[in-house]
This record gives structure tokens, sequence and C-alpha cells, in this order.
DNA sequence: GAGCACTGC
């Protein structure tokens, strides 16, 4: 800790920070930055008046730095020095010095819009641009000019990004924290490989065969080229001639691995042996791996888009930023000097890449923000003018607006609703706090919650892809798990938590169905946490079956598809005439399919409903909608009206021009001649449809 | 008939 660099700056920040209220740091990796700026400021007074907040995007990380700095400073975690992340609070009346998620600290301005708990607030780790970050960075902005001058703000940042930083806050001072990293020497490939998997596995068998001892640490994209590198490593590494090198382990590194495979990368290897790592970038800010002196860049990320106009999902592929590169760099200097062979020539990085990440924000859907931003209630804020430091654009502002009218969170002037109000109040999607709202009226509150939960944590549900028995969950016929009773995904995943629930809770009922014991223990503890929001919102008691062992019934999988119809009137599709695709109806209309995980399957003649909301539209090798829940024709009419009548002009607080929605003869149209040119009367063209195809069947 | 990087309330 005394040889810490930015401890030589503590005069130099504590004197900027008296001076001004808002001040940047860019402190790079190994400064201790996240450990040492709140105990300077705390050595200096300023948990006199208050309360310092220092942000962090990743749970693990406001834990970890928490209890260092307790330990440093000779506490107990949880009194003077505490953390608050979602579920575990530990922080009390005596807390001086709060570690917390960004996510917490937006949850906390709802109940506390001046956070004037806080003396200090620190953004940590801004340069990352998280979501919730970025929207704390214009709300913080805001704060800085109408609380008084005891209110003080750091942003700590990136080199690339610092300026950017200031200019935001008005020019304010960048101060500069030196790091603690090794020199790293960056080698550039005279072109872009034709493979990069090959290509890595030159250069990283080169590195064993000639560099001295030093772990290998190599940037793939994603699971599928991970194991393909791993197998070929293990090849080659077996095809080198006995005594001629070290030894050498090889792991892959990637979210979906459980995290008992993930936990290997942190112990040493025996010695003389050399470790090769072969990870997506989760080792880039995520995991830290000691020992690393080697690392190879592919120059690429698997990145999440989000396209405002068709509400589409995709993975794509694309070259990392400036920030990006030298962060994986870094990842070799930790321990000692070492060495990055990027696969890409210096030109592409110079002129290719971005300078920064293109930030959440204008990459996802922003429906949630702009309700959060709504429920504000801040008078001075226009949402569609909030302040951001990169704003989004204003299709994606529409398309937000939009959705949260389909779903009744705001009105025709885009004014936020009482229904609004309360689904703010829940941490969730607006379509599943929406879902919950509903239930709640109709009476299957208890179903519903289960389900919002079961969907709020299904990445962590299934396992890894790589056991070939459970690749077909859904659809083996020896597979015990219950099958939606025809009515699709969320049915089932409703049946899958009754089924466990009845064997209280059992972790080997989990594993003897393919069920990951952490994330159904996650889904227990995401429906008590709403469950008790609920509580406080409910119109009358609430009989929320938390632990009854009994099925739910048809009629309570009726009001429940119901209630999915309702949270979901942003996303529901209808079927086509004669095949089982599908278009959407609440977006620009798009030809999608079921996606075949689906356990929604066609009837006995062969056909799907009619009807459908889905969870998520992903565009991988096609279009698919993942997560479908069949729904009536009936409950659908007024929501088809709603879409209709859509003015997003108005919604947007502007003038009211007519604005009319796309709806046929859209791109759908060209492709496919089956398509109906307008939708009334869908239900006697399916049923002319169906009679075809009966008769069809009837010939063969 | 497909398979998804990483976070968070």
């Amino acid at each position: 800790m005394a040889n810490l660099p930015i401890l030589q700056f503590e005069e130099k920040i504590v004197e900027t920070v008296e001076k001004n209220s808002v001040v940047v740091i860019i402190g790079e990796t190994g400064s201790g930055k996240s450990t040492q700026l709140s105990q300077i400021l705390h050595r200096h007074g300023y948990t006199k008046s208050g309360v310092i907040a220092i942000t962090q995007p990743r749970r693990v990380a406001a834990v970890s730095v928490a209890r260092r700095v307790a330990q440093e400073l000779d506490v107990p975690l949880g009194e003077d020095v505490g953390y608050a992340i979602r579920f575990e609070d530990r922080t009390t009346s005596k807390t001086r010095i709060k570690y917390l998620t960004d996510g917490v600290l937006l949850r906390e301005s709802l109940s506390n819009p001046m956070l004037d708990d806080y003396s200090v607030i620190i953004l940590d780790e801004a340069h990352e641009r998280s979501l919730n970050t970025d929207i704390l960075l214009g709300l913080v902005k805001r704060l800085v000019r109408i609380r008084a001058s005891n209110f003080k703000v750091l942003i700590t940042s990136a080199t690339l990004d610092g300026e950017k930083v200031s200019e935001f806050f008005s020019g304010c001072p960048v101060l500069n924290v030196p790091g603690k990293l090794y020199p790293v020497e960056i080698l550039y490939s005279k072109e872009r490989p034709v493979s990069y998997i090959e290509s890595s596995l030159k250069v990283a068998i080169d590195i064993h065969v000639r560099e001295p001892e030093g772990d290998i640490l190599i940037f793939m994209t994603g699971q599928d080229d991970i194991e393909k590198l791993v197998s070929r490593l293990e090849e080659k590494v077996r095809s080198l001639a006995e005594g001629s090198c070290m030894d050498a382990i090889i792991y892959p590194l990637h979210g979906s691995l459980p995290p008992e495979m993930q936990v290997r990368v942190f112990s040493p290897p025996p010695p003389n042996c050399r470790r090769f790592i072969v990870s997506t970038n989760i080792a880039e800010t995520s995991l830290t791996v000691d020992g690393v002196v080697y690392v190879i860049d592919s120059g690429y990320v698997k990145q999440r888009q989000y396209n405002p106009s068709s509400g589409m999902f995709s993975l794509d592929v694309i070259q990392i930023s400036k920030v990006q590169a030298n962060q994986r760099a870094g990842r070799a200097g930790r321990t000692r000097p070492g060495k990055c062979y990027r696969l890409y020539p210096l030109a592409v990085y110079r002129d290719d890449f971005l300078d920064a990440t293109i930030p959440e924000i204008q990459r996802t859907s922003l429906a949630g923000s702009v309700l959060y931003l709504k429920s504000l209630d801040l008078p001075d804020i226009d949402i569609l003018k909030f302040d951001f430091l990169d704003a989004p654009s204003s299709e994606s502002l529409e398309d937000a607006l939009k959705q949260l009218y389909f779903i009744d969170a705001i009105d025709e002037n885009g004014a936020i609703t009482r229904i609004g109000r309360t689904m703010s109040d829940l941490p969730l999607e607006p379509s599943l706090s929406r879902t919950l709202i509903e239930a709640n009226e109709t009476g299957c509150l208890s179903q519903a919650l289960t389900v919002v939960a079961m969907l709020s944590a299904e990445t962590t549900l299934l396992p890894a892809r790589s056991k070939p028995s459970e690749k077909k969950r859904k659809h083996d016929d020896d597979s015990n798990l219950p099958n939606g009773s025809g009515y699709g995904d969320h049915i089932q995943l409703l049946q899958i938590f009754e089924s466990w629930d009845r064997t209280n809770y059992d972790p080997v009922w989990c594993k003897e169905n393919g069920m990951q014991v952490r994330g159904m223990v996650f889904v227990k503890d995401v429906r008590r946490q709403l469950c008790q929001i609920m509580q406080k919102i409910s119109k009358d008691r609430l009989e929320v079956r938390a632990d009854g062992r009994k099925s739910s019934s048809r009629d309570d999988y009726r009001k429940l598809r119901k209630a999915l119809c309702v949270g979901n009137a942003n996303q529901i599709a209808e079927r086509m005439l004669r095949h089982n695709g599908y278009r959407t109806l609440s977006f620009q209309s798009q030809l999608v399919q079921v996606h075949p995980s689906s356990v929604l399957s066609a009837d006995n003649d062969g056909m799907m409903p009619n009807y459908v909301v889905y969870h998520e539209l992903i565009s991988t090798t096609r279009p698919f909608m993942r997560n479908v829940c069949a729904v009536d024709m009936a409950w659908v009419a007024p929501i088809k009206r709603k879409i209709e009548k859509l003015n997003v002009r108005k919604l947007s607080g502007g003038p009211a021009p007519s604005f009319k929605v796309p709806e046929e003869k859209t791109e759908l149209s060209k492709n496919n001649a089956e398509t109906p040119a307008v939708s009334e009367n869908v239900e006697s063209r399916i049923e002319a449809a169906r009679e075809r195809f009966l008769a069809r069947k009837g010939q063969k």
C-alpha cells in the first residue's frame, strides 16, 4: 500500500478537490485509485459532512474493494467501511465509506433524488461506460449545479477518454495518476491473418518454444473459437518433442463456464509449466489472471447490439477500440515486463480502431432507462434532451417512448402514468414489471412472480451447451421436465420452478434435470425480492404462495398468459397465413420465427398459435423470437388498435403531425408472396388456411 | 432446427 503511486499525489488531489466540485482522475491499472481515493478524502475530513460513495460497475469489485479498504483501515467490514449490492446491504448508520454498484446508486436516487447522504460521489471505472454509469454522469452533473458547495464528484477514467469527460463537466481539472504496470512491448502483424485461430496458434506455440517462462493470455471472441483453439493447442503441444520445452496447461475461459472452471485460472501452475489461457474479453476487465507475461490479441470482440427500428438484438463480431486494445496489452505487464502480440498491423490500430468502445447507452434498448428518468420527475429535464456524455440516437429514444406507451407506462402525451410509476419501483425490464402489475389485478401474481424471476435469471439457468446430452433439454423425450402444456416457454418456466418447489428446493433435482443450482437459487432470491416490493404495492392483502406445493391449473395459465400479453404489448407477433412464420406487430413489421429451442410446437394440424408474445428478438442465423407464449386474439385486438393510433411526435412532447406506422407492404411483403395485405379478417383467413392444409394432408 | 460476449437493479 505504501508504494501505491497515487499516494504521492495526495496533496495535489486534495487541493484540486478543495477548489473544484468535479475532478477527473486518470488512473491507470495498478494506481490504487479504487482503494485510495476514498481513504485520502476520508483523511482530509470529507466524511464529516456525509458519506463517501464509490460506484463500481460490478458486484464482485464493490465487495472486494470494500473488503480491502476495511483491512487497510483496520476496521470491521460493514461498519465504517461497507458495501451495498443487490440482495446485500452491508452498511450501517456508522458507515463513512460505502462501495456500491452503479445500479444500486441509481435505485437509491429514486427515493432520495438529492443523494444528500453523500458528501462525495466517486464514479469509478467510468471509461467502461456502463449504461448505469452513463445515466449517473448526467444526474450527477445536474446535482452539482443544484446542491450547495458541500458536494464533490470524482470521476475516474482512461487516458483516451479523460478530456471528453472533462469537457462534459465544463472543463473541470484532469489529474493524471500513473499506474504501476511494467513496460509491455507491442508487436504488430504485417497484415490481418486469414484465420486468427491458426494465427494465434502459431504465435502461441512460437512463444512457448522460444520465450522464457510466463503465462500466455489469448483474446478470442467466443466459446466456439475458444474451444477450437484449445483443442488445436492441445494437439500441437502433445506433438512437440518431449523435453524440448516446458510443460503446458491449457485453460478455456468464458462466462458460460461454471464458476469452478473459471476459478482454475487463479491457482498457480505447477513448477516448470506454462499456462495458456484462451479467453473472451472476460479477462479484459472482470477477471485478472496473475502470471500473464504474453498477450495475444485477435483485435476482435463479440458485442450485443440493438436495432431500435426492428426491436431486434444481434451479436456481432466487431473490431475492438484503442482503449480495449491497450487494456488487453496491459494484462501482460502486471508482474514483470511483458509482450503483446497484436494480430493486426499498426496502421489498422491507428486508423481503423475507434478511440473508445461505443457506450452501451448507444447499443441497447432504452425503455427501462427512459422510464427511470421519467419517474424522477425532474422539472428541468426533458428526456429527449437529457444531458448525456454520448447521447443515444433520437430514434432509440423514440423507440423507448413507443414501447413504454404500448405497455401503458406513459400516456399519449408522453407523461408517466400511475402504472408507469409503479413499474419503476420494480428492478425489472419494463415489460416484466407491467406483467406483474397486470397479474396482481387479475389474480395470478404468484405465477407471474415465478415466470418473471425465471426470465431475469435465464442466462444462469441453463447448463453450458458443451454437454451433448443436455443440448436438447427442451425436446428430449426422456427429459422429466414439464413441457409448457402447449402454451410455450413462459408456462414451462413456471412449471419447472413449481417442480423444484415441490422437492423443497432440492439441489439434486436441479442436477438430475439439467438446471444450474446456482441459477435456480438466484431465481428464488429474485422472486423473494420482487415479492416484497409487490407486497407494498398490492392493492389488496397479497396472498403470494411462496412455498405452496400445488401446481397451477389451466385457469391459472390462462390468467397468466393474459397478463403476459398485456405486459408484452410491445412484443407481439402474428402468424403468417399459410406457414409457421410470424410477423412482428409492435415494430416495423418483420418476418421472424419461433426459436427452435422453444417448447412451443405446432398442433395436430401442423399449425402454430395465431398470436404469440415473445421475450426477445434475436438475429443469429435468422431472426428468431426467444421465449414465446401463445396468447388469444381477443387479448391482442385492443393492443392492435393502440398500435395503429400511435403518434410518436406527441409521445416525445413535440407538435402532433400525423405519423403513421408503416404497417403493411414492408420488406416482408416483398420477400414473401404469401404475406397478407391487410390484417383484418385474420381469423377467417387462418380458418381457410387450415382447411387447405387439412385438405393437402388428406390427399397424402 | 439452433447454439450467446459481458454486466446490473
